[in-house]
DNA sequence: TAAAAATACTCCATAGGTATTTTAT
DNA sequence: ATAAAATACCTATGGAGTATTTTTA
C-alpha cells in the first residue's frame, strides 16, 4: 500500500463524497475513483458502499480509515523528525520538548538546567502548547519528548516515567469568603453561586454542554477567575504564578496530578534517553 | 514520502550496501541509487555518507531508519487489519487475541466465556505465540488485543488494563530437597548445584551469556526441569499445568507478575472495547 | 586495480487529465 | 431529472532497466 493511496482513501472516508475528496486532494474525480477501485482490488476488500447518490464506509473501510490515519501520522512524523535531525548537524536544536504553556514551570527549569549540566548533551528546543495538545505534537513528530499531566492528558501510545505528583488548589478571586479557609472540598466549590467551573474543550475541539464559561488555556482561566466569572481547580504548582488579585486554597479531595515525561516507544535517540534519565533523577 | 521510498531507504540503511539492498528489494542498483538521491533532495537532508567503498548512516539517516521502520510497520498493520476485517463480513473471526502459549490459561478461558455471553459480540480467534512475541504480533496487525505479563513483556506503545497479579513459584524436579519447604527465597535457588536458571532470548533473538541452558518456550523449560538440568521461577498459575514429576514451591521475594490486556492506542473498535471492559470486570 | 556508487540513455507502466456514460434517487 | 460515481480514452511524468563512467580504499 502506498502513502498516496492511503491519503486518497482517508480523504474519501472523511468526505464520504468522491468529488469533494478529489477537490481537497487537488486532483480530478475520475483518477480518485480509479485509485480507490485499485486499492480495493489489491486489498481484496470492499472499502466503500457506494451508489450514485451516497457513499458509506464498510466495516473494512472503517478499519482502514482508523488504521490508515495512524499510519499516515507515523509517516509524517518520520519525515518531520528526519528534517529536524538534518538541521541539527548545522548546530540547530537537537531535541524538541513540548509542554503545556502554564504548567510544570519550576520542574521544567530544573530539568533543563540538570540536563544541560550533563556531558554530551544537545540543545533543547522548548515548545509551548495549549492544554491537551502535547500528545498530538509528539505523535506528529514535531517534538521528541513531552511533559504530560495525568489524569488530564492521555499517555496514549507513549513510554512514560513519573516525575512528580501534587495536590490541587481552588483558585478564587482574592477576598472571596472561601479564601479564609485553610482547605476546602470539591463539594464546597462545585455550584458556588456565580462562580461555575469552566469547561475545557474535548480532544476534538468541541465543548461539553454545561453552565461554565468556555476556556482554551490557563491564562483565559485566570482572567475569568479574576473577573469573578468562574472558579478553578488547578495543580498546586500554579500558586507560584498567581497574580495578587487571586487566591488559592487546597482542595483535599481533588484528584492528585502526576507530571510524567513521555516519548515515542520506538525512540532510540541517545538524547531522549539522557533527558529522561536526568528527569527521573531530579528528585 | 511514499511507502516505496521508505522501504528502499530502510533496506539500504540495514544493508549499508546499495547492491545488496537492491537485490533484497528485487530491483537493479541504479534505480535504487536514484531513489535515495531523490528522497534526500525532497527531504533536504543527507541520509547516507557514501564513498565508492563504504556507506554509513548520518544522524538524520539514523532517525529516518528508526522512524521509517515504525511507520512501515504501521502501514503494514493497517493493511493486515483491513484484510482481516474484510473476511469478517463473510462470517470469519472478528477479533484476534494473542497470548503466550503457556500462560493465563484459566484467566483466558474465563475471559472468552464471559465475553461470549455478552450481547453483540463477535467470534474471537485466539493466537498462541512464544514468550515475548505478543507485542510484535499486535504491532504488525496480526492481532487486535494481547495478554501481556509484566515485568517480562514490554507494554511498549499500547493502552493497557491490569487484570490480575500473582506471585511466583520455583519449579523443581519432584523429590528435590527444596520441595519439602513451604516456601523459598531467590537466594535459595540461584546457584543450586547442577540446576541453573535457564536463559531466555532477548527481543532480538540472541541469548545473554551465562551458565544456564537456552530455552525458547515454557514446554522446553518444563522439559529441562524434569530432566534435572535446570530449575525455573514461574508465575504460580503454572501450577495447574504441572505434570506429576515436577513440584512447585512459592518464592517469597520473586517479583510479582501482572497480567494485562493490551491494545493499540488508536483502536476505535467496538469489539476491542467490549472485550477489554469484560476483562476488567472479570474479578 | 577493483569494488561499488553514480551517470547516461531508453522504455513503458501508470497516475492524472478531459469527455462521456451509467445509475440511483 | 439530476447529482454523482464509473468508464473510455489520451497524455506525460517518472520509475525501472542496461550500459557505462567515476571514485576511492
Amino acid at each position: 500500500m502506498e502513502t498516496r493511496e492511503l491519503r486518497y482513501f482517508v480523504a474519501v472516508a472523511e468526505e464520504l463524497h468522491f468529488g469533494r475528496a478529489a477537490q481537497r486532494l487537488g486532483i480530478a474525480q475520475p483518477p480518485l475513483s480509479r485509485a480507490i477501485q485499485q486499492l480495493e482490488r489489491r486489498l481484496g476488500a470492499v472499502l466503500l458502499d457506494r451508489t450514485s447518490r451516497t457513499v458509506k464506509l464498510t466495516e473494512a473501510g472503517s478499519v482502514l480509515w482508523i488504521e490508515g490515519r495512524a499510519a499516515l501520522e507515523a509517516v509524517d512524523a518520520a519525515e518531520r523528525r528526519t528534517r529536524r535531525a538534518a538541521l541539527s548537524v548545522t548546530g540547530r536544536p537537537g531535541l524538541a520538548l513540548v509542554t503545556k504553556a502554564s504548567a510544570a514551570r519550576e520542574l521544567l527549569a530544573r530539568l533543563l538546567d540538570a540536563y544541560a549540566a550533563e556531558p554530551g548533551t544537545v540543545p533543547v528546543e522548548v515548545i509551548l502548547c495549549g492544554p491537551g495538545e502535547q500528545g498530538r505534537l509528539l505523535r506528529e513528530g514535531r517534538a521528541d519528548v513531552a511533559l504530560l499531566h495525568r489524569p488530564f492528558d492521555s499517555t496514549a501510545g507513549f513510554h512514560t516515567e513519573e516525575l512528580s505528583t501534587e495536590g490541587q488548589v481552588a483558585v478564587l478571586p482574592a477576598g472571596h469568603p472561601l479564601t479564609a479557609r485553610t482547605h476546602v472540598h470539591m463539594a464546597d466549590i462545585t455550584g458556588l453561586p456565580g462562580l461555575p467551573l469552566p469547561r475545557w474543550p474535548d480532544p476534538d475541539g468541541t465543548y461539553p454542554p454545561g453552565p461554565g464559561p468556555q476556556v482554551r488555556d490557563h491564562a483565559q482561566l485566570l482572567q475569568l477567575v479574576a473577573l469573578g466569572r468562574a472558579c478553578a481547580v488547578s495543580p498546586e504548582s500554579c500558586r507560584a504564578q498567581l497574580p495578587s488579585d487571586l487566591a488559592a486554597v487546597p482542595v483535599l479531595d481533588a484528584p492528585t496530578v502526576t507530571t510524567v515525561i513521555a516519548w515515542p516507544p520506538h525512540s532510540r535517540s541517545r538524547a531522549v534517553a539522557d533527558l529522561v534519565r536526568t528527569a527521573t533523577r531530579l528528585q
